[in-house]
DNA sequence: TACTCTGGCTTGTTTGTACAAGTTCGCCTA
DNA sequence: TAGGCGAACTTGTACAAACAAGCCAGAGTA
């Protein structure tokens, strides 16, 4: 571990026993370097880290105060799409409309990790909750994983559930990038909306456990079906899937 | 601004550009040292502001490469709109158009805590970024905050930096929601958008530290100006491992 | 041919120095 | 007493230098 990152974490330490209470001053980062042996530069990259994770504010020329000292540390998973819809208590279906294999693009390629023109197998699918089309998903699944994925039922229901029962691979989601994108004429066909209408983005790349990328989807929810909640930015990001409300 | 902040914005506008096109690798710090007349540490803060923001990634040893090519707002840090420009090199600017006091609405007294009919501050914003209008604001301030909000300059750049240093006003962020909506005719007029077109909505209720409502907010982005972006580490660099190791 | 290994390149960390810019607080003056 | 001014302090920015750690390709070897 690095020197700053040690000097981080006591400083983390000192701020969540209460040390430094919230609104406190934290001493200056030349009596920090003191105390720590180390060069100002080393103390500043401390502390840049607790800013970073919001425990600490910065003013120029003013003493650095706490602003917090909530441990962020996010267990939230995201859940795949069936799962959410279940507890939510929904019925979630889904069909797949195309598949196929075909060479990578440059983008996809630094995305999943592949070598360029490596082949992939792309596939896209429509999700209904309630038997309402609600999702339009195109992913891009690493050619590794290709095989296993083929062989899953077209109408499976949980994509998430299938892989882990058929070949043990677990999902943990990486990346996810949230913005607002026009329906296309196939959006438009599939979720029963007009061209142009507002739809919901979700691109997220999923890896395994260990980092490796299994797939890189984007997810196009239809307005008013779907929102995205989070809570606490500060900290934790717990992020959540709502239904319309 | 400052030197790191112009060969950040220099460089990122050659990524925007398609000069360093996805997957590409960047300069080494000491050419790019070289080429802008800095040091390497000046030259690291830079190239520290593209990964903060997605756009480059960095293995020790190896060189940069380039991984997008959009601007992203990290949940992680949802800091106020003017901070998080500022954080990207971009300069914030924003106008209030219309500003006045009335009675709450019966779902705006239990988002912020107050008793039906209880007045509040509405203000209608503009945000622009680098000159382009990007974001219009609808925020309701709770009664009593609203003689400090009414007391800004109308042209205040950073509202929550204003607020801290003119009544010491901590915010912290509680819920938020995030979903796409067609642009109505006011919010067409506005951002220079045809109605009906897409919109990414953020709707936020801001308190103070102690859990205090302080405003309820209903932020509409441009579709394609902003992204939001979660990352859910479960380990620390999903987008440097290679397939094979 | 296939494999190893080494040397050069690139990023990561740390130290030290200097000045700029903003804050804070006490002193002095009107 | 109220207000202005400035000195000391604190953070922000920039430069320079050195070494550590990891990557990569090409040279050399089996």
């Amino acid at each position: 571990m690095a020197r700053y990152e040690q000097i981080a974490s006591d400083l983390r330490d000192a701020i969540v026993r209460g040390d430094y209470p919230i609104g406190a001053q934290l001493p200056s980062e030349a009596e920090l370097a003191l105390r720590y042996a180390a060069a100002r530069g080393t103390v500043r990259q401390a502390v840049a880290l607790l800013a970073a994770e919001g425990l600490v504010g910065s003013r120029q020329g003013a003493r650095r105060i706490v602003l917090g000292s909530e441990r962020s540390q996010s267990f939230a998973e995201l859940h795949s799409f069936a799962q959410w819809a279940r507890s939510m208590g929904y019925r979630a279906s889904g069909t797949v409309l195309s598949s196929g294999r075909r060479p990578c693009s440059p983008s996809e390629a630094v995305r999943l990790s592949l070598e360029p023109g490596e082949e992939v197998l792309a596939v896209l699918r429509l999700r209904r909750l309630d038997g309402e089309p609600v999702l339009v998903e195109r992913t891009v699944y690493a050619g590794w994983i290709a095989p296993a994925v083929e062989r899953l039922d077209p109408d499976c229901e949980s994509v998430t559930q299938e892989l882990y029962e058929s070949v043990g691979l677990v999902f943990a989601y990486g990346e996810h990038l949230i913005d607002a994108v026009a329906a296309g004429s196939e959006d438009a066909r599939l979720l029963g909306v007009r061209r142009g209408s507002p739809l919901l983005r979700q691109r997220r790349v999923t890896t395994t456990q260990e980092g490796r990328p299994v797939e890189s989807s984007d997810d196009r929810y239809r307005a008013g079906s779907v929102t995205f909640s989070i809570r606490n930015s500060t900290a934790a990001n717990p992020l959540v899937r709502r239904a319309g409300d």
